[in-house]
DNA sequence: TAGTGTATGCAATGGAAGTGCATTAATTTG
DNA sequence: CAAATTAATGCACTTCCATTGCATACACTA
């Protein structure tokens, strides 16, 4: 427990009862949530509240906001040491057609990408869609 | 014009009045539009209407739907002979958040991806953000 | 020409993101 | 310690976009 408090400290976000919460809930989870995800397993805390939470841990790059082509924002903590800087810390994610799961596969670096002349690249999402291993092997 | 009714046949479209002005909308735009787009040009017409237009192109693979992270769905017409298909057919976007326009890099195709056991690619989506070239030079 | 199927238009719904404001909790300062 | 300031939370509401249901209009076929 007192760990989740460093962590939240070392990144300067006050270490609330619902951010120590929704902190703890991320840690146990693998894949990305959404904020409906976490709105449903915090049913007695506000949805503004959570939406806040997650916005104010993306902010200090505590986790990193993932748009899965679903249209609904996935959130994700980063990796230790991260400082979601192009080239070194993005990460390809896969989503699951089947159970609709968004995993970071953080092994997964984004290739170098050549851009035309002129072009300021200041971040790059690459999302995979398909069938997952663990889908795939049922 | 009727080039316009061909490219519609081939797909097997019924080219209507309202398919041809959107194709040729379409044809006529560089970068990637999104439904409201399409609305403002079109006054007269419903929304409904434009955006079935839009889904019946995407399902006949006529336009592919591109999601750049903006929360709201862009259309481009596909690339003559384009399938869709994954490792030859999609392309980069690159999203400039000056102009807020999103545009086709057909020349860059998305690099190999190496995924883990057991997943399997279906589609591939490759979203640069940054500064475009036309904003960079002014 | 009648009949069937598709396209269109209108109205309405639903989901998600985001904002404004009042209230409460926490922290600083005199 | 108390007052004052700042930050966090909760509630209500708005906005935006995607999508659907249903009725009408159009087009094609028998």
């Amino acid at each position: 427990m007192i760990e989740l408090e460093q962590i939240l400290k070392k990144n300067n976000v006050k270490p609330t009862a619902m951010r120590l919460l929704v902190l703890q809930f991320l840690l146990n989870k693998k894949s990305a949530i959404s904020l409906t995800d976490v709105e449903e397993y915090f049913v007695k805390s506000d949805r503004t509240t959570l939406y806040r939470t997650l916005k104010t841990f993306v902010e200090s790059e505590l986790a990193h906001k993932i748009d899965d082509g679903t249209g609904v924002t996935k959130y994700a903590l980063c990796e230790e040491n991260c400082h979601c800087e192009i080239d070194t810390d993005l990460h390809l994610h896969f989503h699951c057609k089947l159970c609709n799961e968004t995993s970071c596969l953080t092994d997964h670096k984004i290739p170098n990408i050549s851009l035309p002349k002129n072009f300021i690249a200041e971040d790059v999402n690459l999302v995979v869609k398909g069938i997952c291993n663990k889908c795939n092997s049922n």
